[in-house]
DNA sequence: TTTTATAGTATCTAAAAAGTAACCATTGTT
DNA sequence: AACAATGGTTACTTTTTAGATACTATAAAA
């Protein structure tokens, strides 16, 4: 239902897709954005909490280990960049790179999404 | 860069969500959606490859086992519906639900999103 | 009677992701 | 001399996710 273009049209663009890039374009975002933390890192760098210590006081669930981790990949997936100062003590600061900005309107939906359908529901079915 | 609006003020929002709703909304969508496999499952049922046996056809590397893990997982999250049809051999057809019909637009954009900024550009720079 | 089709389950194993705790180097401050 | 601050690293353990393989039920067709 609420399909208005041809399925088969579609389909087939999509396997297409699969085919011509060796892999399913979603998973291939997914795999970037995906990690535990990583929404949540990506978002305060975004809004300049972009040194490692105040990502860390801000995420204290996530220890120092799965930070290191997951900044590294943000960094070789080219979504963040890495800026280190010749200071003592160490200073380092991240920012959105190019393709990290262009993360953000597809946040914003997931985003609104979450709240909408999960976030929100959970809410009014589990009040207790 | 190229934030428009106040930080500070985003941030607090984010911030506020968080609290408000018990978790990041981003990383509550991607729960739901994240699998290894559900992005593909989630696609083929929306073209009407809905039946077990079809999605299996369709993704010869995911298990039968797999398949039931995402199948089921889908189907508590709310996101597909399952109909049994009470014939031998038995006959089971999988629809999105509503709230599985609502990600569409978000499907949308993570793909264009995943050939632009990933699959297109791996293809460029390992031209063997 | 054996095979085919469908839609799975059950059990075990392997691999990947995440978590825990201790450690490191340098400079400035107490 | 000891401690704080920063931004990590290393080694190990636990948990989660995924994969392999064998098994199930039922009716119809060959």
């Amino acid at each position: 239902m609420r399909i208005e273009e041809n399925n088969s049209e579609r389909f087939t663009n999509m396997v297409d897709n699969i085919k011509k890039y060796g892999g399913c374009p979603v998973s291939a975002t997914l795999k970037l954005i995906g990690g535990k933390w990583k929404p949540m890192i990506l978002y305060f760098i975004s809004v300049d909490v972009n040194r490692f210590g105040q990502l860390q006081r801000m995420m204290p669930d996530c220890s120092k280990r799965m930070m290191t981790v997951q900044l590294r990949e943000l960094e070789d997936d080219g979504l963040v960049h890495r800026k280190v100062f010749a200071e003592v003590p160490p200073k380092v600061i991240y920012t959105l790179t190019e393709k990290g900005e262009s993360l953000r309107p597809l946040f914003s939906m997931l985003s609104q999404w979450g709240i909408e359908q999960v976030l929100e529901p959970k809410m009014k079915t589990s009040n207790d």
